[in-house]
DNA sequence: TTAAAAATCACCCGAAAGGGTAAATGAAAG
DNA sequence: CTTTCATTTACCCTTTCGGGTGATTTTTAA
């Protein structure tokens, strides 16, 4: 049902089984098992998983991070580091690369299984905080003239890349009302195009 | 130097001459205090403050919460609630306002300070997380075909409202080339115009 | 060195959008 | 009851944009 697929990048085999034994436990599918940077970069590059757990430490050289800087650039998937509660000198070079979530060794199965729950589900919803939804209350705050609930329904058609023709379909109006309401978006909010109404709704509200 | 002015709604003259000393001592300007709902609306209203410190209990009323709704709605401005420990029940109320922080009494000067800096400071950055700036390396992760530097810097202008003269003005090329980078930016992004485009752009990475 | 890819510019055409004025309707508020 | 105000539509005209083809130069890579 889960079907969501993990890489485990660890150098010890111990360990790494540990992991793989724990996650399918809990329905994860292991995608591969790697101990070192090249099969990791390999793996990922003709086996893309939905998620990777990185051990900081691989060999003796902190290869995990530079993973995970080629993962955070390339890929679209959320990694999680696996570290030692001591390893604090390393927690700050990690830290940078935006890890969804840690796993601090050691660790319980129930441990795990949460921590990767939380990574995956944060993940999801980060890029959700970027691009808010419009909301009329919030742009209006910034407006001497408030934008009215007619012109805001055609200022959403406008913020989701729609013509005049469309939104005058999608209103039910003709395509001249649809010009009149929005040269008055454009008189309140200083606009003369359709990406410029836009690209004036985000500087309003970053002001 | 700092000349951050802040409105204190506190219903206790003790508590809010405490806080008002605190806040004199720390370079900020205290615009009012006052006493009760309609104080603070008033307040608001005609002298609007760079931030307020609302006391969720005011008379035996929870008024500190429905100010901070009003504040929410219609003002720009962060606001801290005052709140004792013990105050468990009325804090899930409070949470769903997002207040920039929180003050629990008793407190100490330092501790006031700091919450009212960090209160200041994430408000300060929040409205950046949203709206983040266009990244070349994260588009392309949701494109087959990807969009060269070039094109990006187009994609870039038009994001921020630019027409293709100014474009064409902006990058010292002539409107036909822009006219041709943006057209292969259209069959890339499946995009028909330039508000299209930018709401592809969010479509793609909100997925 | 040569081939492929990216960037540059020109021209044409039809569609879409911007700017302005004028006016009818209907609802809400005084 | 009248006076706003929002919404609706029409018509005009100009500018801009989208779509297509073709060609030259520059850069990159093989």
């Amino acid at each position: 049902m889960n079907e969501i697929s993990i890489l485990i990048v660890e150098d010890e085999p111990i360990v790494a089984e540990d992991i793989a034994g724990a996650l399918r436990r809990n329905d994860y599918i292991v995608s591969a098992i790697v101990y070192n940077r090249e099969d990791a970069l390999a793996e990922l590059k003709n086996n893309l998983p939905d998620a990777a757990i990185l051990d900081i430490n691989l060999n003796g050289k902190m290869e995990g991070i530079e993973i995970a800087e080629i993962i955070a650039c390339n890929y679209h998937i959320p990694f999680l580091f696996l570290t030692s509660y001591s390893d604090k000198k390393t927690l700050a070079n990690a830290k940078v690369t935006e890890p969804a979530g840690y796993i601090v060794k050691p660790f319980t199965e129930a441990g795990l299984y949460s921590s990767i729950e939380i990574a995956l589900h944060n993940f999801a919803q980060k890029s959700k905080h970027n691009f808010p939804e419009l909301k009329l209350s919030t742009i209006n705050k910034f407006l001497p003239s408030p934008v009215s609930e007619r012109e805001f329904q055609l200022l959403q058609l406008i913020y989701n890349g729609c013509t005049n023709k469309q939104i005058a379909a999608e209103l039910f109006i003709s395509i001249n009302t649809v010009k009149k309401h929005i040269n008055n978006l454009y008189l309140k909010l200083d606009a003369t195009s359709h990406s410029s109404a836009i690209a004036r709704i985000r500087q309003l509200i970053l002001q």
